[in-house]
DNA sequence: CAGTTTTTTCGCAGCGCTACGAGCTTAACG
DNA sequence: CGTTAAGCTCGTAGCGCTGCGAAAAAACTG
């Protein structure tokens, strides 16, 4: 026999027993009380909850989790804390799944499949109730882990084909082509595009794929000129973009943007150079952000159903978790902000 | 003898001792080789490596945290996910934290010390290897559960007296200071003061207060007028508040922004209405945003030390959790960007 | 008031992993 | 060639909680 007990408890934390014995009831009881209120009877409930308050008894998740195999944790991958866009999506998640005890756990992919994945696989080892992904595109390895893991996934931002599981988005091919036509309405004939990340943002991508159809369409040219900034300080590099394009087709009538941020960039140097806007060149952005309305002139721009999304992940999240096994595909929409930089007279 | 066996297993998961049978080792080793793979000889780390690769095994964090009593997640608490401010901090963070093995828990408070307080107690339970606040403020309870629980904690953001452990920020009240003198210095006289929630951001009435002192020092006299947007759409809330400002005080000269996008909404209120700025009105901000180097004219703001702040906390929590046990307080200072919206001729 | 049903409480066997000490090899040394 | 040291590997005892089934208590029956 060994008995020199190995002392392992490095802190005298308080452990449910501990408040069982307070209480003087077994442990068990104390585990349904935490767990089914009602199913323990009232002055039995009362007895237990004051053990908590004077032992100040904080449950261990850990333990739990490990007993009943699962968390009450979500996973949500996005591509940047740093957007503003996702910013507001997960506030709205967090506001909708913390109400019903759900932890967030975030982390981001920097527009990456091998950080997503890495990032994935380590989410994953926390068995989460679910996990929220941004956009369709994910490593093989990615779309094997998560198949595996019959965890709940659910992507949004984006719609498409071959979801794993539930989609939440909206079309960002048709929000190219209602910037497109937008501008070609507005009288625009010679359309450029400035992006930013063009080779790695699928969902820009798509936008600028969306307007390039939609010229081809409507007028049967394309962009005369699709510039990408890169990543970085975005307004500054549209500064330049801006500059560049006019040099290279000072006769550009209309630019669409890949973001606002941009937009707000080239509206400052186009101020600068005494361009006018939107007579000289009308001008259409995305996002919708908080200065959007409030430039000179408003930029007009596209609203993406930021909070919507969050909503409605967050809805099916808790309907994937209680069970309810329908893998569905939801379409948000987005609106189009008409506004003053794109009002030619 | 209780001979039928309980099936709790749901889920056939590949467990540890799986892969040790595949590789004809011990569990033990299996947990050796992938926490100190050195300790492990190469062969048999090959042999558990491909066993791992071709079952796929994803460790169980619960179990592990559960048997090790400590988890590899950082806690962070910050007032609001949508501040494009706090996000790079937490980005850089992220980043640093990530790259040693540890998780990020991110929570925010709403700039409320009872949200605070829900979210610090929710964190708590899952044991974190330390926490990291904004602010000093926090509720009595907060502040308990956190000297009871033994995690190290770190406050970032600001500085002051009374920390509950390890401080990294910088004064706000030396910002403030700095851009009252700023103004003075460019010439003004009767200096306003546009900010938002500042019933409820420390940070911010800290700012207010701060240059509401170097006024009285410089000038003899307040602020003409400080006026509190509320939260919100804040480039539109200040074009109200800054049309309110000139019916109430058409004859200010100089404005202080509790932050650049407040600055961004008066900006193009000002351009609308034919005021020059810096001429007529000179303008600083807060913040050194995106846009800040873009607006018309440029916007002269401060610089907080926004990601110098989150690895600097990165920094400390590693060496708190490597047991350092040194509680420090490190001002990291700010920069004031002179621009032209405060270079007045 | 004995017999039956319902409600409440309890005991126990894990969940999957880590830490510790012991056991086994192999290398180094006098 | 025996002895000691060093390097690897393995067994075992939990970590704190949950969920099951069973026991106990309470509430109904006729």
């Amino acid at each position: 026999m060994n008995n020199k007990s190995r002392q392992r408890r490095s802190t005298q934390r308080v452990t449910m027993s501990d408040v069982a014995k307070l209480a003087d009831v077994s442990a068990s009881t104390v585990s349904l009380y935490l767990r089914k209120p009602d199913e323990v009877s009232g002055p039995l409930g009362q007895r237990i909850q004051s053990a908590i308050n004077t032992l100040g008894y904080v449950p261990n998740l850990m333990a739990g989790a490990l007993a009943a195999a699962r968390t009450r944790v979500i996973g949500v991958v996005v591509p940047s804390m740093l957007n503003a866009i996702f910013a507001s999506t997960v506030n709205t998640m967090q506001k909708a799944l913390g109400a019903q005890g759900y932890q967030l756990l975030l982390g981001h992919s920097d527009y990456a499949e091998a950080e997503e994945e890495a990032v994935v696989r380590t989410f994953l080892s926390w068995s989460p109730s679910a996990m929220v992904l941004t956009g369709l595109s994910h490593s093989r390895e990615t779309r094997r882990m998560l198949s595996n893991s019959d965890v709940p996934v659910i992507e949004m931002w984006e719609l498409g084909s071959n979801p794993l599981d539930t989609l939440v988005g909206f079309s960002h091919l048709d929000v190219g082509r209602a910037q497109a036509r937008h501008l070609v309405d507005a009288g625009c004939q010679r359309i450029a595009f400035i992006g930013t990340r063009l080779n790695v943002d699928e969902r820009a991508k798509q936008r600028c794929a969306g307007s390039e159809a939609a010229l081809m369409d409507l007028l049967g040219k394309r962009h005369t000129r699709v510039i990408d900034c890169g990543p970085g300080r975005m307004a500054e590099a549209a500064n330049h973009a801006f500059a560049d394009l006019l040099s290279s087709h000072p006769d550009t009538d209309g630019i669409i943007f890949g973001n606002d941020m941009l937009a707000l960039g080239a509206l400052g140097e186009a101020q600068r150079r005494g361009i006018r806007i939107p007579d000289d060149i009308a001008m259409i952005g995305f996002g919708d952000m908080d200065f959007s309305n409030c430039t000179l002139p408003p930029l007009s721009t596209i609203r993406p159903p930021r909070e919507e999304i969050g909503n409605v992940v967050a809805q099916c999240v808790l309907q994937r978790v209680q069970g309810h096994t329908q893998e569905t595909c939801l379409d948000l929409g987005f609106e189009l902000l008409s506004r003053a930089s794109s009002l030619r007279h």
